[in-house]
DNA sequence: TGATTTACTTCAATTTTTGAAGTAAAATTC
DNA sequence: GAATTTTACTTCAAAAATTGAAGTAAATCA
């Protein structure tokens, strides 16, 4: 991993410190998480838990400083990702509500705003009438689009090949754990 | 969508971990996301962040589970990930920070409730007096230790090795993905 | 010595989340 | 086929979390 050969005797953390808050000078002395050069790292669902909370946020400033770019001011990153959540078809609520991240009250709140801002229609279902049927606007489909593209273009000067194949490893194995993670809480820990 | 027909009850990210551990009985005759045989399924940050944002939730509820379990009601999840931050040494604010979840601000404000709860103790440094020195009360000692315990016992009933061993690459991964956003947060897009 | 920087804290405004209650349509039961 | 239950949401109000601007006091620098 490059930042450990560059900074071999710092912490994760610390290397992350160093190369992402500039003007902050000092690294705490000691490194109790890790364990021998070449193995794996010890890592904790607390550890895990800390770093998912991180990259959220960081990807949340991403989002929002794109929107500021595209001159969208009236939603942020949270309204975005519903945004996109819908994608290219027809979608009921209580679809975006499998999609697994929001809760009922939440997903209205942010349903709320992207129709008061254009992005997206809803109509009532014909078959059953208790059901909304959601999809994007123009307006709301040229965001997701314009959002992509940046995403992409992020993506190829960013990434390389093996950084996506480890991310897609990645994704497979968080959502492994997030599935046991539920299951934990429907049927008790 | 063929996997909802398959699965009724599951949403997209859950039919698609099916086919990812093995369970090949009920494959779909469509894979929106997955490219050629043997290759990667291909993610999109989207549905990473997504994915990040859910996980966190489900966590969040674990722990607040496991908080009411242990009779702990004046802190949440937030204050918790706080706590155990703070680990065993003592530590400054600016130290807290630097690890990466948290604006000034807010981490005061975990702090308040921490210390109204007796979670921990806040000394004015002797050396520098404008920094806090800030560590465990036996309380906040103790609900680490239990949470943590917790979290051990979970693991080995709900995860094998090959997970765990999964778990710390997609750490790897995920850390290297939140320095590169951190970076691009930095010196633009 | 005065100016600047660091290390926080406080406060007020905003946003987000949660949970309880409500509504109306559909499905089920009697 | 009327009554009940369930479903698919929405609304509201309260609580929690986040942000940003300002403030304080100590340390450091010029």
């Amino acid at each position: 991993m490059t930042q450990e050969l560059l900074y071999p005797s710092m912490g994760l953390e610390d290397a992350l410190l160093l190369r992402s808050v500039g003007d902050r000078r000092h690294v705490a002395p000691e490194q109790p998480r890790r364990d021998q050069i070449g193995d794996a790292p010890q890592v904790s669902c607390f550890d895990l838990a800390r770093l998912l909370e991180r990259s959220s946020r960081r990807f949340s400033g991403l989002v929002a400083a794109e929107l500021t770019r595209l001159g969208v001011d009236d939603i942020g990153p949270a309204q975005v990702m519903v945004l996109l959540a819908i994608g290219d078809t027809e979608v009921s609520v209580g679809e975006l509500l499998d999609r697994g991240n929001y809760v009922g009250s939440n997903i209205s709140y942010y349903l709320k705003q992207l129709t008061d801002g254009d992005y997206i229609d809803r109509v009532t279902s014909q078959r059953d009438k208790r059901s909304a049927r959601i999809r994007l606007t123009e307006r709301g489909r040229q965001l997701c689009a314009d959002l992509r593209d940046a995403a992409k273009l992020f993506e190829r000067s960013f990434c390389g090949e093996q950084d996506l194949r480890d991310l897609a490893a990645a994704f497979q194995a968080l959502h492994r754990l997030e599935l046991v993670w539920a299951n934990a809480a429907r049927y008790g820990v």
